[in-house]
DNA sequence: ACTTTGACCCGCT
DNA sequence: AAGCGGGCCAAAG
């Protein structure tokens, strides 16, 4: 895995807009590595120190939480809802409407 | 070198 | 709705 796929997970997710969301399959694929979902979370989850990342605008497919019931799940929720992105009951959120701009589930581009 | 372990994903019961 | 199995791939033990 080249050193820059760590930078570019970084650097797309720093270029979302707040108010916006994405996923570990999205980032993964425009970081140039499709199907490395997994290792966007692993990246995630051991977060270089020093750089102040917005990991809660990062969810599962099809918008889940990751990791329900942890408590980094209920920040999660709480970041999420600060940003004004609206969760279901189930705490799940509308792709369509809050997705990255870019991607293809998403249909409210900017 | 081999095994286990993930902040994952998809399809099928 | 919820669980299971298989696929995925790098890192850590």
């Amino acid at each position: 895995m080249p050193p820059d796929f760590d930078r570019k997970v970084i650097a797309l997710l720093l270029a979302l807009p707040p108010g916006r969301v994405t996923t570990y399959g999205a980032l993964a694929e425009q970081a140039g590595y499709p199907r490395h979902s997994r290792h966007v979370g692993r990246l995630l989850s051991h977060l270089p120190d020093g750089v102040s990342v917005p990991w809660f605008r990062v969810l599962g497919a099809g918008g889940r939480i990751s990791r329900p019931g942890s408590e980094q799940a209920d920040w999660q929720r709480l970041l999420l809802e600060e940003d004004g992105v609206e969760l279901s009951a189930a705490g799940k959120v509308d792709l369509r409407r809050y997705g990255w701009p870019d991607a293809h589930f998403c249909s409210k581009k900017l």
